[in-house]
DNA sequence: GATACGATCTACATCGATGTAGAAAGCGCC
DNA sequence: GGCGCTTTCTACATCGATGTAGATCGTATC
């Protein structure tokens, strides 16, 4: 393959003014740059990263460093990060850390510091007591709330913000009994605990009484089906409500196949409210409402800030950054709005949108 | 940071010895490899992965190009890579293409020649008539039924065996009316055409004529929601059928949703069968009946032949592997199996299941 | 005691791009 | 004619690990 030197040979001047060329450096007669580019496409040149690396001590990788793949809402964060990594020239390497603490330890102890430029850190098994683990001699951006205050700059979500907007919606629509499906009583800190903060700060501010027996706790696993049994519980106890907020969308969806399932009616007898608004809300029956966590712009974000630490701009302090969230609002709380043209299908709405492009949604292979 | 030849000082021997001890170099005196371990442990070292990878000529980096992480398949195989690719100390950098043409293309281009010593293509829009442009200079092993007999390694599953085998599944049950839920008349050669080949094969073979009003095209999309659609057709069209194929899992799960929702029950008057086992197959109501195809081979195997190919073993010409798929049977075609105890649920069944861990299911965040 | 050979270690060049320092050429100006 | 300045380009050392060739020291062999 040829090198730097070959295409200096043919161009007729010496490797460092390729690499000028190559590199940007003004002061270069237009002749000799135009020998130079003629000279790397005759030779099909392509530049050896390895060699820029050793020089530049940089590699131009980041690792991002999430829980699993197979988790709808990190391959969506995955495929954001690469998508905004690639706009800074930079690659991405995604470690799964299977949430095993061990592992997500290793993350931290810098095993990869030579391959890597920088870290974007998903942590699941850390918790706040880890925060001194945090302290690493690379560039680090941490993602999530499990470690809500630490070290270093974190990017996140309000979701006590969110959960409490996800709620006051469905208080809005006249709803005054809505179960909670999502709670875990045994966690320290994370994402049930902040969602139930919010749901429990709406129904204050809306003047009304916290009941048990509506919230219930399907454990660590958010799954689909942990959904389905928190709600036929509720409904095996008699348990009266006319909403249900479920943590994450397939909690929520599970819940709502069992509600339909025992025939209620979506949104007429039971509002249903979910979080993460996954690809599959908007094609669930009828369509999910749900919290949008503004994926993209946590991506961008910490793509930004992994880069200003990186550079070695940036302030001294960590940062703390949350991302703007919206609730999609859809059939599942509001029910069918018809449209003008006034179509009537069984299947939900196929307008275009704008995240779903048709490659998006090709098939499973 | 500390360098070789730090460590080589602090040992006392020179910096090639701290290099054959780290490279498993046999003739080293016992004393010396643990002076130069204390060193490399005091100091902290750790290698230049960069300067390694000039001398040696390779990066440990292989790329992974797929269309998208958000698709289920995608993720759940990018995971096994990963996997896969960790046990010969590689690393992965997952290219998304979108699907589109021109991105594809840019893959083969070997812009990242440098970067990866090899890649891993799973082509959505490239067709049989670019085979011409696997031709390159860089070790490739092909995925996917998109290019059926390229000029490079290439790993698939024998789509038309296990569509087979999925529809014989359905005979033996005694279904005669199977509609397929998939087809793709547009495509000139890929997972629908060859799916649907399958299938018809069954059929000949069990001397049942074939039925164009029982085939579907719900077109490119595979969501759930043209499932949904296509099956809301068939229903419409008072087309009489005793069993759905669905050529992935969320063309079926969308179907089975409409067939429970029109008063059907599944399986005893329809029997739904997809394809691929995404994760939420096992989740459904009732569990889905879906063909795994082989994810975890795949993933060694394109791993291996890649890993050859760097390597420069391996045979001179190409070779086609193809993964073992199963079928996994579920409810969806032969009904709740009473198992010895007899628990009855409203849910799915909850036993562990070995791809299921406790992270795979965690938090959606 | 000389030779051969294995075990153990080292010096040096090398991979390819780039930072540093400075050379060469052209131009304006006193 | 000499000085200073800009533009354009080059030589060389350097980043850190490793392949090559060979030095050194024992020990076994005859």
């Amino acid at each position: 393959m040829a090198t730097m030197q070959d295409v200096a040979r043919r161009a007729g001047v010496s490797a460092k003014t390729v690499s000028n060329v190559l590199n940007g450096y003004p002061y270069i007669k237009e002749s000799t740059r135009a020998r130079v580019m003629a000279a790397i496409d005759e030779l099909g040149y392509q530049m050896n990263i390895s060699a820029r690396n050793l020089r530049a001590g940089r590699t131009g990788i980041i690792a991002l460093a999430i829980p699993e793949l197979s988790l709808p809402y990190f391959a969506q964060l995955s495929d954001a990060v690469i998508e905004a990594a690639a706009t800074k020239g930079w690659t991405v390497v995604i470690e799964p850390t299977g949430g095993v603490r061990e592992r997500e330890l290793e993350v931290l102890s810098g095993a990869r510091r030579h391959l890597v430029d920088g870290v974007i850190f998903s942590p699941l098994a850390l918790g706040p007591d880890d925060a001194d683990h945090l302290r690493v001699d690379f560039p680090l951006v941490l993602l999530g709330e499990r470690i809500p205050h630490g070290p270093v700059d974190h990017v996140t979500m309000n979701n006590v913000e969110a959960s409490r907007a996800a709620t006051q919606h469905l208080l809005d629509l006249g709803r005054r009994r809505i179960a909670v499906i999502g709670a875990f009583p045994g966690e320290q800190m994370g994402t049930a605990t902040v969602r139930l903060n919010g749901y429990l700060a709406a129904l204050e501010a809306a003047g009304i009484e916290r009941d048990d027996t509506l919230i219930t706790s399907p454990g660590p696993w958010w799954h689909r089906t942990e959904g389905a049994q928190a709600m036929q519980r509720l409904l095996d106890a008699d348990i009266r409500f006319d909403a249900v907020f479920g943590f994450n969308d397939t909690l929520a969806l599970g819940a709502l196949h069992v509600l339909l399932w025992s025939g209620r009616r979506v949104p007429e007898d039971v509002a249903v409210v979910g979080f993460d608004n996954i690809e599959e809300t908007r094609f669930s029956m009828p369509p999910l409402t749900s919290v949008e966590p503004g994926r993209l712009q946590i991506a961008r974000t910490a793509v930004d800030l992994l880069a200003e630490r990186v550079g070695g701009t940036g302030p001294a302090g960590q940062r703390e950054i949350y991302a703007d969230f919206t609730l999609e609002v859809r059939e599942s709380t509001v029910g069918r709005q018809r449209s003008p043209g006034g179509a009537e299908a069984v299947s939900p709405p196929l307008e275009a949108d704008p995240t779903v492009t048709p490659l998006d949604a090709a098939s499973g292979r």
